[in-house]
DNA sequence: GTACATTCCGTACTCGACTACGGAGTCCCT
DNA sequence: AGGGACTCCGTAGTCGAGTACGGAATGTAC
């Protein structure tokens, strides 16, 4: 099988969506259609595939499809200008969550630690500790 | 006024939130609901402040209304067993986030450099990069 | 060449997380 | 005592992100 004319069918298998969702993606312009041989079926290319990974990859790290229609821009884009200031903002987006990461790694190894020497009082101070570093 | 005896609206104010949004996580149980003074009341301390705030900072991170759930009740959990293992699923679930977002951060950065440096190629490796990580 | 799987397309339903609304009661100020 | 703001509580509506359904057309395997 050519790996250039998948069905939409394979495409979902190897980006591991449902067939329904590449169409409601297509739906709201995050992936495009191809042109539909008058009264045959669509053939798609590998590149939809990493598209579609790479929709899914953003949304576990918290973005919104929205937010992931911006991010797609930077590669459709043809103004660098534009793309370099969606680009920083992203940036500063990511930064902030892995501070944020961080500090509620170290507070759950603290915890652990606490958990394991048997010397964790009767509640813990993961709440204080969080909202106290606001 | 004395701040261990606020009304929700004074809540809602201090933890930026909706008076709507307090009582829908009363109904979940992510928030107590103190007595009521028949026919009057319900007065709040500033610990149901410090729990909404941690709630909205859990979201941001990525986590549902039931994963908070989880979080709180290390919080409030007797258990050190169990509470320790709740810890841990969390951390690894942080940890993979992490590292995701560090990828992204990365990417980004080149991206912007790439930019700045005015050698950015028709079509930025942004997918590509992101995808083949996989 | 016919059965069975897929595709195509539209519409409708679900689920999580709110947000809005409405009527009755309560609090506070003057 | 009266008026405005706020609380309480229940129910209903919204929004994002899918998921399900169903009928007609197409593709593929035997």
């Amino acid at each position: 099988m050519n790996i250039e004319t998948m069905t939409i069918g394979q495409v979902a298998a190897q980006a591991v969506v449902h067939v329904e969702t590449i169409r409601y993606y297509q739906r709201l312009g995050l992936v495009g259609e191809p042109p539909r041989p008058p009264g045959g079926i669509r053939h798609y290319d590998a590149k939809t595939v990493a598209r579609l990974r790479f929709i899914k990859r953003a949304q576990q790290l918290g973005f919104s499809l929205d937010e992931v229609r911006n991010l797609l821009a930077l590669e459709d884009g043809q103004s660098c200008r534009e793309t370099r200031v969606l680009a920083e903002n992203k940036l500063g987006v990511i930064e902030q969550r892995l501070v944020d990461l961080r500090r509620m790694q170290k507070l759950l190894k603290t915890l652990i630690g606490e958990c394991d020497s048997g010397k964790r009082p009767r509640s813990c101070p993961i709440i204080a500790t969080l909202t106290a570093a606001d």
